[in-house]
DNA sequence: TATTGACAAGTAAACGATTCCATACTAAGT
DNA sequence: ACTTAGTATGGAATCGTTTACTTGTCAATA
């Protein structure tokens, strides 16, 4: 038995001491920067498996100031589409030994910054954000000078911001859910929004104005529903917009989560779709191919945006002070069965 | 301008020196342990901000020993409802000021003890575990004994262990599930497992055995797939089990994404659910209320179970050597219509 | 043989905080 | 007025690494 190895964690000392050489030379073998001899080498990796000894990153990072931590903050983690981002990027970042830190701030401004002052006190070496929209000035002027970061979804107006963002033409896509629904004789279409603060919920409202204009079509605020990408705003907006007395024929979802709270609305309340009102979703829905409806959408393809958002945090790490990126993903119609043509 | 922040970070250092202080002073005022006197403090706060100091977790850590760090292993994260536990794990831990580690394992034991040593070097305060079940000696004895565990639907069977478990009682879950395809009259019962390798695996077998004996069924291993819990596993083991000349008239499976797997062959191949087969689910599924068909099925809460493991790590890690804790959550039947009733 | 150079291995100073211990100063008791 | 006790503050060690600098050995060259 000669199992050395007692409750308490051995360090690089007692490494170095099992092995009968200076702590300098551990380090060496360890991080294999320097030329040991053979001998040395052996002895020190022997030693190593004797005291199962792990090398302490907390005191790495003292030194090298690099912790391998990338953070990844997101607003409404209820979908489960960031957290098939949050695993793309993890899939990306492991490779290189990054590991990731996720926090959800509830689409609270102020528990974002405390996440984003936490994270910076723990010295993440890169940053994925999926803000809440609330701080773009401190993020712009004192978050992304000193820290790599990627938004995701979002975009910073700010001139000081540095950094990349990861997004889908939302312009281009909500433009394609609209023409679709008016090339298919629908006049009175309903809106159901994100709130108009985050770019994404602007370009899309944009694109989905774009279309309407290009037809000639008014643009009725009475349609309209804004809330927070959640499921529980869409229930509540398809409810809104839906209990008159001369409802619209279709219903425009601008974010995923508010089309599965509107569907979810209309079938527990026995409207039917597409019969009586149809739908189109920006954004996709988890087990699409097990719904009652195939609903007619654009998808966005989260493995795909994360994966981007990882390599891309990664590269600015190597190269912080390179031009900004901008990943903006073009956008796909899917027609599924949905939407009722009435031409 | 008494703006004196630089792009450098600002240390204690900086505080003292613009205080007109020791930095064991400021030290003192930060973490309010020892008497400093009213001007002190004053002239150190102001020297705080204008310096724009954030303490360094990293160089604290160095000292106390603690990172208010948990970390969460997850052998598979493409079940959504892992990221749901996450969501809940987080949500408990931020309240104490704990952040979460994420990763995913893609079910291999090698990689789990990857994660598992690089989060021991991160000092990670509490760990939750999803286990692949790949290295079950070594966590009852290397990790457990060291760092609190929570380990989340496996259980350990090693006598060294020392942790909390929460899980939900499979054994009985699946009895019901089996049960119930027995009393709507089905007799050829095909079975979607998990692997046995893992405690859950092993528990909800040991229920459909219990079930099938209870009622004098045959127990048919011509039946029996077991996958991996993974939706592809679900897909390929409902291939398998109904390209026969005498396909079962029902599929008990025993992991959610499973049967997401295998409900998509169904209705891909146009085999319907329930008049061609009958199935039912062992765990709940993503958007049920959206689903063409409402499956019979054993919910786990994964918001319930995420919280109670966030709070179980919470509590070991103020109180390492209490006794093991298991928290079984009990099981509902859910009816829905995808059973057919032959009675 | 003496001098130089190469290079392996050790010594010690960081990194940024916390905290034990020492010190100096105040106030009270005889 | 002198000792003593109490206490606010500073000095310095410490946590576990990395790495610049130093030391010492040995082979090669003149």
């Amino acid at each position: 038995m000669n199992n050395n190895e007692n409750t308490q964690k051995s360090t690089i000392k007692d490494v170095a001491k099992a092995a009968g050489v200076s702590i300098a030379t551990v380090s060496r073998v360890i991080n294999k920067n320097y030329y040991v001899s053979p001998e040395i080498n052996v002895k020190v990796q022997n030693a190593i498996v004797q005291t199962g000894y792990v090398p302490d990153s907390i005191a790495r990072t003292m030194k090298s100031n690099n912790t391998n931590l990338i953070g990844f903050i997101v607003s409404n983690i209820s979908n489960p589409h960031m957290m098939t981002i949050a695993r793309a990027i993890e899939k990306v970042i492991r490779e290189s030994n990054y590991n990731l830190l996720v926090c959800s701030t509830e689409n609270d401004p102020t528990l974002e910054l405390k996440y984003l002052n936490a994270f910076i006190s723990r010295r993440i070496s890169g940053l994925v954000l999926h803000s809440t929209g609330g701080n773009e000035e401190y993020i712009a002027q004192k978050i992304s000078s000193t820290l790599p970061t990627v938004l995701m979804f979002r975009h910073n107006e700010c001139k000081e911001f540095v950094g990349d963002t990861v997004d889908t033409d939302g312009r281009q896509g909500s433009y394609k859910l609209a023409k679709h629904l008016i090339e298919c004789g629908h006049r009175r279409i309903a809106l159901l929004g994100g709130h108009l603060e985050v770019s994404t919920g602007r370009d899309r409202y944009q694109g989905y104005q774009d279309a309407m204009r290009e037809f000639g079509l008014e643009i009725n605020p009475e349609l309209h529903y804004f809330g927070d990408f959640s499921e529980l705003s869409g229930l509540q907006g398809a409810r809104k917009l839906f209990t008159t007395s001369n409802p619209p024929t279709a219903l425009l979802c601008l974010a995923n989560m508010a089309a599965v709270g509107a569907m979810k609305y209309f079938r527990d309340k026995g409207i039917h779709v597409p019969d009586d009102v149809s739908v189109v979703s920006y954004g996709d829905i988890e087990n699409v191919e097990l719904m009652w409806v195939n609903p007619t959408r654009i998808p966005q393809i989260p493995s795909v945006l994360g994966q981007k958002a990882g390599e891309l945090v990664l590269d600015r790490i190597q190269n912080p002070h390179r031009p900004n990126r901008e990943a903006t993903f073009d956008t796909d119609l899917i027609i599924g069965n949905s939407v009722k043509n009435y031409i």
